[in-house]
DNA sequence: CTTTGATTTGAACGCGTGTTCAGTTAAACC
DNA sequence: GGTTTAACTGAACACGCGTTCAAATCAAAG
């Protein structure tokens, strides 16, 4: 189920899939979803907070060893990696934000905040060790963020460039944007 | 009446806002609307066009002077500058592509193309002159366009940068990037 | 003051929404 | 084989949706 919603939502959006659409992908009456889920919303937010929550484990897991210039270049290849195999719910829990009440969208955007400023210690580390030229680390590290995400809109699997050169592509101008 | 629906439309999504919801901004009941737009669908549409075709028509009037070095710091100050001015429709023309017919899709992502293709050229002409390094010109120019319309989602005119200052951060990354 | 033409209202249409729940079905356990 | 437990159905609820349209309202012109 939370597959068939994440599908849906991800393609039509939150507010335009309803629970019965939901239902049908699954093959199964609307009142059934109510055994898996308390409501439409909690559904929403526990698989945007499951997608953040992976995200940050899988990173941290990843645990780069080295200088901050191998640890950016970690950050990058593990980024375009972990969203390129995971488009539908990277592009729920950037697009359906706003339909969060705010409570929830306090507890997401918290586990957004926690991501960037892992990618912002490193390049505070690289500057502090004087091998990169970072002179705004946070504004710095939205930036490479957006950047990388931005792979997403248009990368496909049988497209022209595979996902190694890609990386290589990206990881080219991200390096030199940051190259002390 | 397109000032309140694009407002609503992107604090809430599309699919969100009702037609009534429209009208109330207004101060007017939903039937009035249909006066001044045939249908919803049409009413979104219109409003992303319409930002698309005076996005491209800023950036041609603008027509920048000088080396490929020159133009690409043109683009990058405008498309901050633009974007920031103008940010609930630059949030619809980007969120709200999914609800688009099929027909209406594919305008505004012609649209989208043409402004991509004007950064492109930009940066092929740097290449071929010398001055840049671009392996890419297409991924590049949507990698750079992705990460400077991340601004939008965390610049405040209030904040502690002024749009100066945040053009000079952007700046310096992206002319580091494709620096030869 | 009347006529004209454009605007707006307010009610209605058919339909889909999220959610609830009594009742049915099926599987698991003793 | 009988009983318990879990899962699912199908109908219902109150409500909001986009859209239409005859009637009312308004502004300007003659």
């Amino acid at each position: 189920m939370r597959e068939a919603a994440l599908r849906l939502f991800a393609r039509h959006g939150y507010a335009a899939v309803s629970m019965r659409q939901i239902a049908a992908a699954v093959g199964v009456q609307a009142g059934a979803l109510y055994n898996y889920t308390p409501d439409k919303q909690t559904l929403l937010f526990d698989l945007m907070r499951g997608h953040m929550e992976e995200l940050l484990a899988a990173w941290d897991r990843a645990e780069p060893q080295g200088d901050a210039m191998a640890a950016l270049e970690a950050f990058m290849r593990f980024h375009i990696r972990f969203n390129t195999s995971r488009a539908d719910a990277v592009f729920v829990s950037y697009m359906e934000l706003r339909n969060l009440e705010p409570a929830n969208f306090a507890v997401i955007e918290g586990l957004r905040r926690d991501y960037e400023t892992r990618l912002e210690a490193v390049l505070r580390h690289g500057a502090e060790a004087g091998t990169m030229v970072v002179a705004e680390p946070r504004i710095a590290s939205m930036a490479l963020i957006a950047m990388l995400t931005g792979v997403n809109t248009w990368y496909r699997a049988q497209g022209r460039l595979s996902l190694a050169e890609v990386e290589a592509v990206y990881w080219d101008m991200v390096r030199r944007s940051v190259e002390g």
